[in-house]
DNA sequence: CATTGCCAGAAA
DNA sequence: TTTCTGGCA
Protein backbone atom coordinates (compact mmCIF):
# COMPACT_ATOMS: atom_id res chain seq x y z
CA UNK A 1 0.00 0.00 0.00
CA UNK A 2 1.05 3.94 -0.74
CA UNK A 3 2.22 5.19 2.69
CA UNK A 4 -0.40 7.75 3.15
CA UNK A 5 -2.49 4.55 3.04
CA UNK A 6 -0.14 2.60 5.82
CA UNK A 7 -0.56 5.68 8.19
CA UNK A 8 -4.04 6.02 8.16
CA UNK A 9 -3.94 1.82 9.41
CA UNK A 10 -0.78 2.43 11.45
CA UNK A 11 -0.08 6.12 12.85
CA UNK A 12 3.44 5.00 14.45
CA UNK A 13 4.69 3.72 10.95
CA UNK A 14 8.09 4.95 11.02
CA UNK A 15 8.41 5.57 6.75
CA UNK A 16 11.68 5.33 5.18
CA UNK A 17 12.19 7.89 2.07
CA UNK A 18 14.60 7.75 -0.38
CA UNK A 19 16.66 10.34 -1.37
CA UNK A 20 15.81 13.21 -3.59
CA UNK A 21 17.93 15.34 -5.19
CA UNK A 22 17.21 16.98 -8.64
CA UNK A 23 13.72 16.18 -8.72
CA UNK A 24 14.72 12.67 -8.74
CA UNK A 25 15.35 10.04 -6.64
CA UNK A 26 18.78 9.91 -5.39
CA UNK A 27 20.52 6.16 -5.16
CA UNK A 28 24.24 7.03 -4.42
CA UNK A 29 23.59 6.50 -0.36
CA UNK A 30 22.56 2.29 -1.63
CA UNK A 31 25.21 2.30 -3.87
CA UNK A 32 27.92 3.21 -1.57
CA UNK A 33 26.30 1.02 0.82
CA UNK A 34 26.49 -1.66 -1.67
CA UNK A 35 30.33 -0.81 -2.32
CA UNK A 36 31.34 -1.37 1.25
CA UNK A 37 29.40 -5.05 1.15
CA UNK A 38 31.33 -6.04 -2.00
CA UNK A 39 35.08 -4.54 -0.46
CA UNK A 40 33.89 -7.26 2.53
CA UNK A 41 32.85 -10.14 0.22
CA UNK A 42 35.25 -9.95 -1.86
CA UNK A 43 38.04 -10.38 0.24
CA UNK A 44 37.92 -14.84 -0.12
CA UNK A 45 37.09 -15.53 -3.69
CA UNK A 46 36.72 -14.00 -7.42
CA UNK A 47 33.30 -11.59 -6.84
CA UNK A 48 31.24 -10.62 -9.05
CA UNK A 49 28.93 -7.23 -8.71
CA UNK A 50 25.61 -8.94 -10.07
CA UNK A 51 23.22 -5.80 -8.51
CA UNK A 52 23.30 -2.54 -5.96
CA UNK A 53 22.83 -5.56 -3.45
CA UNK A 54 23.94 -8.88 -4.17
CA UNK A 55 27.20 -10.47 -5.42
CA UNK A 56 28.49 -14.13 -6.59
CA UNK A 57 31.63 -15.67 -5.40
CA UNK A 58 33.56 -18.56 -6.56
CA UNK A 59 35.07 -19.52 -3.08
CA UNK A 60 36.27 -23.08 -5.53
CA UNK A 61 40.08 -22.07 -4.15
CA UNK A 62 39.47 -21.19 -0.89
CA UNK A 63 37.21 -24.19 0.27
CA UNK A 64 40.12 -26.34 -1.11
CA UNK A 65 43.08 -24.33 0.71
CA UNK A 66 40.81 -24.80 3.65
CA UNK A 67 40.34 -28.72 2.68
CA UNK A 68 43.90 -29.57 2.38
CA UNK A 69 44.87 -27.30 5.20
CA UNK A 70 42.00 -28.42 8.05
CA UNK A 71 41.29 -31.90 8.92
CA UNK A 72 37.12 -31.68 8.79
CA UNK A 73 36.39 -33.44 11.16
CA UNK A 74 37.21 -30.95 14.38
CA UNK A 75 34.13 -29.76 15.66
CA UNK A 76 35.57 -27.09 17.94
CA UNK A 77 37.15 -25.58 14.45
CA UNK A 78 33.92 -25.07 12.81
CA UNK A 79 32.06 -21.43 13.79
CA UNK A 80 28.53 -21.49 15.38
CA UNK A 81 27.69 -19.38 12.60
CA UNK A 82 28.69 -22.12 9.99
CA UNK A 83 26.35 -24.65 12.17
CA UNK A 84 23.53 -22.53 11.22
CA UNK A 85 23.25 -23.07 8.23
CA UNK A 86 20.33 -24.93 6.50
CA UNK A 87 21.54 -27.97 4.53
CA UNK A 88 18.71 -29.39 2.10
CA UNK A 89 18.13 -32.38 1.86
CA UNK A 90 18.85 -33.53 5.60
CA UNK A 91 16.42 -36.16 6.94
CA UNK A 92 12.82 -35.29 5.52
CA UNK A 93 13.23 -31.49 4.93
CA UNK A 94 12.30 -31.52 8.69
CA UNK A 95 14.06 -28.26 9.71
CA UNK A 96 17.63 -30.31 10.61
CA UNK A 97 17.57 -29.59 14.68
CA UNK A 98 21.45 -29.07 14.64
CA UNK A 99 22.74 -32.36 15.20
CA UNK A 100 22.44 -33.65 11.05
CA UNK A 101 23.74 -29.90 10.41
CA UNK A 102 26.85 -31.10 12.74
CA UNK A 103 27.16 -34.10 11.30
CA UNK A 104 27.02 -33.19 7.66
CA UNK A 105 29.37 -30.46 8.11
CA UNK A 106 31.88 -33.06 10.13
CA UNK A 107 31.60 -35.86 7.48
CA UNK A 108 30.02 -34.00 4.40
CA UNK A 109 29.01 -37.59 3.50
CA UNK A 110 32.32 -38.25 1.98
CA UNK A 111 31.74 -36.50 -1.32
CA UNK A 112 34.95 -34.19 -2.51
CA UNK A 113 32.11 -32.04 -4.00
CA UNK A 114 30.50 -31.59 -0.47
CA UNK A 115 33.16 -31.65 1.63
CA UNK A 116 34.07 -28.24 -0.72
CA UNK A 117 30.35 -27.11 0.39
CA UNK A 118 31.12 -27.63 3.32
CA UNK A 119 34.26 -25.75 3.48
CA UNK A 120 32.52 -22.76 1.03
CA UNK A 121 29.65 -22.52 3.53
CA UNK A 122 32.36 -21.86 6.30
CA UNK A 123 33.91 -18.99 4.58
CA UNK A 124 30.47 -17.65 3.76
CA UNK A 125 29.44 -17.93 7.54
CA UNK A 126 32.70 -15.86 8.53
CA UNK A 127 32.11 -13.07 5.34
CA UNK A 128 28.56 -12.70 6.67
CA UNK A 129 29.47 -11.74 10.36
CA UNK A 130 32.38 -9.67 8.35
CA UNK A 131 29.61 -7.55 7.00
CA UNK A 132 27.51 -7.65 9.88
CA UNK A 133 30.40 -6.39 12.37
CA UNK A 134 31.95 -3.81 9.65
CA UNK A 135 29.11 -2.54 7.37
CA UNK A 136 26.33 -3.14 9.99
CA UNK A 137 24.26 -4.78 7.19
CA UNK A 138 22.85 -8.48 7.83
CA UNK A 139 22.46 -11.38 4.58
CA UNK A 140 21.54 -13.96 3.42
CA UNK A 141 23.58 -16.43 1.00
CA UNK A 142 23.08 -19.49 -0.61
CA UNK A 143 26.28 -22.06 -1.05
CA UNK A 144 26.01 -24.63 -3.77
CA UNK A 145 27.93 -26.16 -7.06
CA UNK A 146 26.70 -23.22 -9.36
CA UNK A 147 25.72 -19.71 -9.98
CA UNK A 148 21.81 -20.87 -10.61
CA UNK A 149 21.36 -23.14 -7.64
CA UNK A 150 23.13 -20.55 -5.26
CA UNK A 151 21.04 -17.66 -5.93
CA UNK A 152 18.14 -20.16 -5.53
CA UNK A 153 19.21 -21.06 -2.16
CA UNK A 154 19.61 -17.90 -0.81
CA UNK A 155 16.30 -16.89 -1.04
CA UNK A 156 15.21 -20.19 0.51
CA UNK A 157 16.12 -18.70 4.41
CA UNK A 158 15.99 -14.83 4.55
CA UNK A 159 16.75 -12.52 6.55
CA UNK A 160 20.20 -13.06 7.80
CA UNK A 161 20.77 -17.02 7.16
CA UNK A 162 22.62 -19.18 4.80
CA UNK A 163 21.68 -22.50 3.12
CA UNK A 164 23.48 -24.94 1.72
CA UNK A 165 22.25 -27.10 -1.51
CA UNK A 166 24.71 -30.48 -1.21
CA UNK A 167 25.07 -32.21 -4.43
CA UNK A 168 22.85 -35.46 -3.91
CA UNK A 169 19.39 -32.97 -2.71
CA UNK A 170 20.21 -31.10 -6.39
CA UNK A 171 17.13 -33.43 -7.77
CA UNK A 172 14.71 -33.19 -5.29
CA UNK A 173 15.34 -29.35 -5.03
CA UNK A 174 14.26 -28.96 -8.60
CA UNK A 175 11.76 -30.95 -9.56
CA UNK A 176 8.63 -30.26 -7.82
CA UNK A 177 10.01 -26.20 -8.23
CA UNK A 178 7.19 -23.88 -9.70
CA UNK A 179 9.41 -22.92 -13.25
CA UNK A 180 8.71 -19.51 -12.35
CA UNK A 181 10.81 -19.79 -9.70
CA UNK A 182 13.98 -20.49 -11.46
CA UNK A 183 15.84 -16.76 -12.09
CA UNK A 184 15.39 -15.88 -15.32
CA UNK A 185 12.10 -18.18 -16.07
CA UNK A 186 9.86 -15.16 -14.01
CA UNK A 187 8.50 -13.23 -17.34
CA UNK A 188 7.77 -14.46 -20.62
CA UNK A 189 9.65 -17.18 -21.05
CA UNK A 190 8.16 -19.09 -17.49
CA UNK A 191 5.11 -18.06 -19.05
CA UNK A 192 5.16 -19.57 -22.45
CA UNK A 193 6.92 -22.65 -20.79
CA UNK A 194 4.00 -23.12 -18.27
CA UNK A 195 1.09 -22.25 -21.78
CA UNK A 196 2.94 -23.86 -24.90
CA UNK A 197 4.65 -26.52 -23.18
CA UNK A 198 2.52 -27.45 -20.23
CA UNK A 199 5.65 -26.94 -17.93
CA UNK A 200 4.67 -26.07 -14.14
CA UNK A 201 7.35 -27.47 -12.47
CA UNK A 202 11.15 -27.65 -13.26
CA UNK A 203 11.06 -31.69 -13.39
CA UNK A 204 7.87 -31.18 -16.23
CA UNK A 205 10.81 -29.62 -17.84
CA UNK A 206 12.88 -33.19 -17.66
CA UNK A 207 10.62 -34.78 -20.07
CA UNK A 208 11.42 -32.95 -23.27
CA UNK A 209 14.64 -33.25 -25.35
CA UNK A 210 16.86 -30.71 -25.85
CA UNK A 211 16.19 -30.65 -29.65
CA UNK A 212 12.61 -30.59 -28.62
CA UNK A 213 13.64 -27.41 -26.45
CA UNK A 214 15.87 -25.80 -29.38
CA UNK A 215 12.90 -26.33 -31.66
CA UNK A 216 10.78 -24.08 -29.66
CA UNK A 217 13.02 -21.57 -28.01
CA UNK A 218 15.83 -21.65 -30.19
CA UNK A 219 19.59 -22.73 -29.73
CA UNK A 220 20.91 -21.38 -26.92
CA UNK A 221 17.81 -21.26 -24.81
CA UNK A 222 16.71 -23.98 -25.64
CA UNK A 223 20.26 -25.67 -24.45
CA UNK A 224 20.02 -23.57 -20.98
CA UNK A 225 16.62 -25.00 -20.45
CA UNK A 226 17.47 -28.29 -20.73
CA UNK A 227 20.63 -28.02 -18.91
CA UNK A 228 19.01 -25.52 -15.81
CA UNK A 229 16.64 -28.41 -15.60
CA UNK A 230 18.93 -30.53 -14.14
CA UNK A 231 20.87 -28.22 -11.90
CA UNK A 232 23.46 -27.73 -14.51
CA UNK A 233 24.56 -24.21 -14.79
CA UNK A 234 28.22 -23.31 -16.40
CA UNK A 235 27.49 -19.83 -16.33
CA UNK A 236 30.56 -18.70 -14.38
CA UNK A 237 31.40 -16.41 -11.70
CA UNK A 238 32.93 -13.04 -13.19
CA UNK A 239 35.77 -10.89 -11.69
CA UNK A 240 34.22 -7.85 -11.67
CA UNK A 241 33.56 -5.63 -8.48
CA UNK A 242 31.87 -2.31 -10.61
CA UNK A 243 28.92 -1.68 -12.37
CA UNK A 244 29.68 -1.66 -16.03
CA UNK A 245 27.16 1.03 -16.85
CA UNK A 246 26.06 4.33 -15.10
CA UNK A 247 22.87 5.55 -15.78
CA UNK A 248 20.09 8.11 -14.59
CA UNK A 249 15.62 8.18 -15.95
CA UNK A 250 13.00 9.01 -14.69
CA UNK A 251 9.46 8.60 -15.49
CA UNK A 252 6.29 11.08 -16.09
CA UNK A 253 3.72 8.71 -15.87
CA UNK A 254 0.06 10.16 -17.01
CA UNK A 255 -0.46 13.77 -16.54
CA UNK A 256 3.32 14.46 -15.58
CA UNK A 257 4.48 13.75 -19.56
CA UNK A 258 6.45 16.02 -20.94
CA UNK A 259 5.17 17.78 -23.79
CA UNK A 260 7.43 20.89 -24.69
CA UNK A 261 10.79 20.91 -25.53
CA UNK A 262 11.63 23.02 -22.80
CA UNK A 263 10.54 20.79 -20.31
CA UNK A 264 12.68 17.90 -21.78
CA UNK A 265 15.71 19.92 -21.60
CA UNK A 266 15.32 20.89 -18.64
CA UNK A 267 14.81 16.93 -17.02
CA UNK A 268 17.80 15.61 -19.07
CA UNK A 269 19.96 18.34 -17.79
CA UNK A 270 19.21 17.27 -14.60
CA UNK A 271 19.86 13.60 -15.57
CA UNK A 272 23.16 14.95 -16.92
CA UNK A 273 24.22 16.57 -14.40
CA UNK A 274 23.99 13.48 -12.21
CA UNK A 275 25.41 11.34 -14.76
CA UNK A 276 28.43 13.81 -14.99
CA UNK A 277 28.73 13.59 -11.15
CA UNK A 278 28.89 9.75 -10.96
CA UNK A 279 31.26 9.61 -14.09
CA UNK A 280 33.93 11.71 -12.33
CA UNK A 281 33.31 9.75 -9.03
CA UNK A 282 34.28 6.76 -11.01
CA UNK A 283 36.93 8.42 -12.77
CA UNK A 284 38.54 9.78 -9.44
CA UNK A 285 37.66 6.82 -7.34
CA UNK A 286 38.40 3.63 -9.83
CA UNK A 287 40.28 5.65 -12.93
CA UNK A 288 37.50 4.41 -15.38
CA UNK A 289 36.47 6.24 -18.37
CA UNK A 290 32.98 5.79 -20.39
CA UNK A 291 33.12 5.75 -23.89
CA UNK A 292 29.18 5.94 -25.22
CA UNK A 293 26.60 7.76 -24.58
CA UNK A 294 23.06 6.60 -24.34
CA UNK A 295 19.67 8.21 -24.34
CA UNK A 296 16.19 6.28 -24.09
CA UNK A 297 12.91 7.65 -24.12
CA UNK A 298 9.45 6.89 -24.22
CA UNK A 299 6.71 8.44 -26.27
CA UNK A 300 3.45 8.72 -26.87
CA UNK A 301 1.35 10.55 -29.87
CA UNK A 302 -1.32 12.94 -28.77
CA UNK A 303 -3.37 12.10 -31.49
CA UNK A 304 -3.15 8.62 -32.68
CA UNK A 305 -3.79 6.73 -29.31
CA UNK A 306 -2.89 3.52 -31.23
CA UNK A 307 0.92 4.86 -31.78
CA UNK A 308 2.84 1.53 -32.67
CA UNK A 309 6.35 3.30 -32.48
CA UNK A 310 8.31 3.29 -30.00
CA UNK A 311 11.16 6.09 -29.54
CA UNK A 312 14.14 4.65 -30.28
CA UNK A 313 17.35 4.69 -28.02
CA UNK A 314 19.84 6.75 -29.79
CA UNK A 315 23.94 6.64 -28.41
CA UNK A 316 26.97 8.36 -29.37
CA UNK A 317 30.48 8.89 -28.11
CA UNK A 318 30.79 10.27 -24.30
CA UNK A 319 32.94 13.59 -23.97
CA UNK A 320 33.28 14.37 -20.51
CA UNK A 321 32.15 17.62 -18.90
CA UNK A 322 28.59 18.47 -17.63
CA UNK A 323 27.72 20.92 -20.40
CA UNK A 324 29.04 18.41 -23.52
CA UNK A 325 26.99 15.64 -22.32
CA UNK A 326 23.68 17.87 -21.90
CA UNK A 327 24.55 18.95 -25.63
CA UNK A 328 25.19 15.54 -26.79
CA UNK A 329 22.16 13.98 -24.87
CA UNK A 330 19.80 16.86 -26.35
CA UNK A 331 20.97 15.76 -29.75
CA UNK A 332 20.72 12.38 -29.14
CA UNK A 333 16.88 13.15 -28.07
CA UNK A 334 16.16 14.94 -31.26
CA UNK A 335 17.45 12.35 -32.89
CA UNK A 336 14.94 9.97 -31.65
CA UNK A 337 12.55 12.15 -31.89
CA UNK A 338 13.10 12.97 -35.52
CA UNK A 339 12.86 9.23 -36.19
CA UNK A 340 10.02 9.10 -33.26
CA UNK A 341 7.42 11.33 -35.12
CA UNK A 342 8.40 10.65 -38.88
CA UNK A 343 9.91 13.93 -39.76
CA UNK A 344 13.21 12.21 -41.59
CA UNK A 345 12.71 14.49 -45.08
CA UNK A 346 9.51 15.99 -44.65
CA UNK A 347 10.64 19.27 -43.47
CA UNK A 348 8.05 19.77 -40.42
CA UNK A 349 5.10 21.73 -42.44
CA UNK A 350 3.54 24.71 -40.52
CA UNK A 351 -0.02 22.64 -40.81
CA UNK A 352 1.41 19.37 -39.86
CA UNK A 353 0.71 18.00 -36.17
CA UNK A 354 3.50 16.22 -33.84
CA UNK A 355 1.93 16.36 -31.37
CA UNK A 356 4.49 14.07 -28.39
CA UNK A 357 4.46 13.36 -25.22
CA UNK A 358 7.64 11.89 -23.10
CA UNK A 359 6.90 9.56 -20.13
CA UNK A 360 10.33 8.66 -19.55
CA UNK A 361 13.85 9.74 -19.94
CA UNK A 362 16.94 8.41 -19.11
CA UNK A 363 20.57 8.68 -19.93
CA UNK A 364 23.45 6.30 -19.39
CA UNK A 365 27.30 5.91 -19.86
CA UNK A 366 28.36 2.63 -21.00
CA UNK A 367 31.67 0.44 -22.13
CA UNK A 368 33.64 1.47 -19.25
CA UNK A 369 37.37 0.84 -19.46
CA UNK A 370 39.75 1.01 -16.54
CA UNK A 371 42.50 3.79 -18.14
CA UNK A 372 46.25 2.61 -18.63
CA UNK A 373 47.58 1.59 -15.11
CA UNK A 374 50.61 3.38 -15.97
CA UNK A 375 48.89 6.54 -16.35
CA UNK A 376 49.77 9.45 -13.98
CA UNK A 377 47.73 12.64 -15.45
CA UNK A 378 44.27 11.89 -16.43
CA UNK A 379 44.27 15.31 -17.96
CA UNK A 380 47.00 14.53 -20.37
CA UNK A 381 45.42 11.19 -20.82
CA UNK A 382 42.43 12.73 -22.36
CA UNK A 383 44.19 15.07 -24.29
CA UNK A 384 44.95 11.94 -26.00
CA UNK A 385 41.68 11.08 -26.15
CA UNK A 386 39.50 13.41 -27.41
CA UNK A 387 41.23 13.70 -30.83
CA UNK A 388 40.23 10.28 -31.82
CA UNK A 389 36.38 10.18 -30.84
CA UNK A 390 34.95 13.27 -31.71
CA UNK A 391 34.89 12.67 -35.58
CA UNK A 392 31.39 13.25 -36.59
CA UNK A 393 31.17 16.42 -34.30
CA UNK A 394 31.94 19.95 -36.04
CA UNK A 395 35.06 21.76 -35.49
CA UNK A 396 34.94 22.15 -31.52
CA UNK A 397 38.36 22.13 -31.69
CA UNK A 398 38.96 25.01 -29.50
CA UNK A 399 37.10 23.70 -27.00
CA UNK A 400 38.47 20.07 -26.70
CA UNK A 401 41.19 20.94 -24.70
CA UNK A 402 39.17 22.98 -22.01
CA UNK A 403 36.99 20.09 -22.02
CA UNK A 404 39.39 17.48 -21.12
CA UNK A 405 40.54 19.96 -18.73
CA UNK A 406 36.30 20.53 -17.30
CA UNK A 407 36.04 16.94 -16.46
CA UNK A 408 39.01 17.07 -14.21
CA UNK A 409 37.80 20.29 -12.61
CA UNK A 410 34.27 19.30 -12.68
CA UNK A 411 33.52 22.60 -13.95
CA UNK A 412 31.73 23.31 -17.06
CA UNK A 413 29.16 25.05 -17.11
CA UNK A 414 29.84 27.99 -19.14
CA UNK A 415 30.67 25.95 -22.07
CA UNK A 416 27.56 25.75 -24.24
CA UNK A 417 27.93 25.55 -28.06
CA UNK A 418 24.79 24.82 -28.90
CA UNK A 419 21.95 27.48 -29.17
CA UNK A 420 18.64 25.75 -27.69
CA UNK A 421 15.33 27.51 -26.73
CA UNK A 422 16.98 29.52 -23.95
CA UNK A 423 13.77 29.76 -22.08
CA UNK A 424 13.50 26.93 -18.80
CA UNK A 425 9.92 25.74 -18.37
CA UNK A 426 9.08 26.58 -15.10
CA UNK A 427 5.66 25.78 -15.36
CA UNK A 428 5.47 21.61 -14.57
CA UNK A 429 3.78 19.77 -17.28
CA UNK A 430 1.33 18.23 -14.03
CA UNK A 431 1.40 21.86 -12.44
CA UNK A 432 -0.18 23.55 -15.53
CA UNK A 433 -2.45 20.62 -15.71
CA UNK A 434 -4.27 20.79 -12.56
CA UNK A 435 -5.64 24.49 -14.43
CA UNK A 436 -6.40 23.73 -17.75
CA UNK A 437 -7.68 20.53 -18.41
CA UNK A 438 -5.27 19.23 -21.08
CA UNK A 439 -7.48 20.49 -23.94
CA UNK A 440 -5.05 19.04 -26.48
CA UNK A 441 -5.45 21.80 -29.26
CA UNK A 442 -3.75 24.15 -26.20
CA UNK A 443 -1.03 21.76 -26.16
CA UNK A 444 -0.57 21.24 -29.54
CA UNK A 445 -0.09 24.51 -30.10
CA UNK A 446 2.80 24.58 -27.37
CA UNK A 447 4.13 21.64 -29.11
CA UNK A 448 4.23 24.04 -32.24
CA UNK A 449 5.95 26.61 -31.13
CA UNK A 450 8.68 24.68 -28.64
CA UNK A 451 8.68 21.81 -30.47
CA UNK A 452 10.21 22.90 -34.03
CA UNK A 453 12.86 20.53 -34.72
CA UNK A 454 14.90 23.25 -36.14
CA UNK A 455 17.94 23.05 -34.04
CA UNK A 456 18.50 19.93 -35.32
CA UNK A 457 22.06 19.56 -36.78
C1' DC B 1 5.70 1.81 -8.96
C1' DA B 2 10.34 3.83 -9.97
C1' DT B 3 15.08 3.43 -10.84
C1' DT B 4 18.38 1.10 -11.95
C1' DG B 5 21.58 -2.44 -14.54
C1' DC B 6 22.76 -6.92 -17.14
C1' DC B 7 22.38 -9.67 -21.19
C1' DA B 8 20.85 -12.06 -25.72
C1' DG B 9 19.61 -11.42 -30.19
C1' DA B 10 18.42 -8.62 -34.15
C1' DA B 11 19.50 -4.83 -36.98
C1' DA B 12 22.55 -1.64 -38.95
C1' DT C 1 31.59 -4.48 -34.88
C1' DT C 2 28.46 -1.38 -32.98
C1' DT C 3 23.81 0.01 -32.14
C1' DC C 4 19.26 -0.86 -30.80
C1' DT C 5 15.43 -3.63 -28.84
C1' DG C 6 13.39 -6.38 -25.55
C1' DG C 7 13.49 -9.38 -21.51
C1' DC C 8 14.57 -9.92 -16.86
C1' DA C 9 15.40 -8.87 -12.03
MG1 LIG D 1 18.89 -8.00 -4.58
Amino acid sequence: MRGAEAKQVCPEIQLVQVPVARGKADLGVYRSAGSEVVSILSRKGRCERASIDEVYLDLTESAETMLAELPLDRLELISEEALKSHVLGLDVDGDNAGESVRKWFLGSDADHRDKLLACGARIVAELRLQVLEEAEFTCSAGIAHNKMLAKLASGMNKPAQQTVVPFSSVKKLLEPLPIKKMKQLGGKLGTSLQVDLGVNTVGDLLHFSEEKLQEHYGINTGTWLWNIARGISGDEVESRLLPKSHGAGKTFPGPRALKTSASVEKWLNELCEELSERLLSDLEQNKRIAHTLTLHANAYKLNDSESVNKFPSKSCPLRYGTAKIQEDALNLFYAGLREYVGSNNIKTKGNQRHGWAITGLSISASKIVAIPSGTHSITKYFHNQVQTHTSEKQSNDIFTQDAAHLSYSGNGSYLRLHSMCPQINTCEEDTRNKYSMPSLNQDEDQNEVRQGLAHIV
